[in-house]
DNA sequence: TTACCTATCTATAAATA
DNA sequence: TTATTTATAGATAGGTA
């Protein structure tokens, strides 16, 4: 897409990889935009920089699980103005591959450096914690909404089970709701589709 | 990028919405793994269909906080009824040479010592952080094995659902232990519509 | 940086099998 | 319906200011 074709491999000039980030970035988030309004689906994409920054883009209109998480956190950090999550300067000089840049580690000295400086800068990292705090938060209370249906489906088919061996006249049964969990999608080929548990409303 | 520009609106027809969508995220997906390779950078892409079906890239080199738990998602559902049994069966004794067991000792134990360790007044912020992670880890991993044995259950219990209802016959249902393909009709109404929420594994 | 430029490459809408 | 083809719209690599 450029004057020329380049190969799939991490960019080694800083300069041209801050670039090329920059436009990706944008182009990503664009075209996450454009799928999420032309097929009205709910999209999520999260980019973190080397620095820890993230950019994003949850689209407004999402109900999902996820999405609602995302946009909890977005609230929680908007206060902050954009992407200011873990902003924090991290000059590793980790000589191997730069994909570990953002361990933790290095990320607790950086924010450790950070807070030992002066300035308000210190909400960042009140803004990363309730980060944490809200990813954790969420994924317990959807886990937990999961399981709970689980068990309703699973009393539910027990008394089923019951009620067919107890008076086994062949009477028509009622619905399971239950005959899509095990659904399984072909497309592989990029993504995993996960399999998601239908809620009754 | 076709044939002719399109409106940025929903697409009214279900069909080309369909293709559209299909092509589009699979896009989507391929322009995140190009932009975590080349700039060498954290990307997570979530895509939830209108069934709600989860889509989603995350870049296996990600050491963020959220892509962790995507990827632990991810994984706990890759490994979906593959020798899960086994590693949910020795757990209750002491260490084995199950993988899986023995990172969840390693992460108890690390824990632990963080509890009980002396400093714990002293606690600094890399510490509260990686405990923090364990904690939250150690969470999912515990659930997921309960939802594994959840889902089980279910699955044996729609078997013989499946079974009692094609064979109305009342027998004892410890008998039809087969692996019996019975399949559930497709085509059943709901009295409620169906909506379907993507939730977090 | 910080942004435009534009030749090329890529994604994809529509057609077709 | 799903896969393949093709013509175009769109994204962007390397320049330039």
């Amino acid at each position: 897409m450029g004057r020329r074709k380049i190969e799939m491999k991490r960019i080694e000039d800083k300069s041209s990889r801050q670039v090329t980030f920059s436009k990706r970035r944008s182009g990503l988030i664009k075209k996450a935009r454009e799928l999420s309004i032309l097929c009205d689906v709910d999209v999520a994409v999260l980019v973190f920089s080397n620095r820890g920054r993230l950019y994003e883009f949850v689209n407004s209109s999402s109900s999902s699980s996820l999405s609602q998480i995302l946009k909890r956190y977005q609230d929680s950090t908007a206060a902050d103005g954009k992407a200011s999550i873990a902003a924090v300067e991290t000059e590793q000089s980790s000589p191997s591959s730069c994909a570990e840049v953002q361990t933790c580690g290095e990320l607790v000295k950086s924010v450790e450096r950070y807070l030992e400086g002066p300035e308000l800068e210190n909400l960042r990292l009140e803004d990363f914690m309730r980060l944490e705090r809200q990813l954790a938060d969420a994924l317990v209370q959807t886990r937990t909404r999961k399981e709970k249906l689980l068990k309703q489906e699973n009393e539910q088919l027990k008394d089923e089970v019951a009620n067919l061996i107890g008076i086994p006249k062949s009477r028509n049964h009622k619905d399971l709701g239950v005959n899509n969990l095990m659904e399984v999608d072909a497309d592989r080929q990029y993504s995993q589709p996960l399999r998601t548990l239908p809620l009754l409303r």
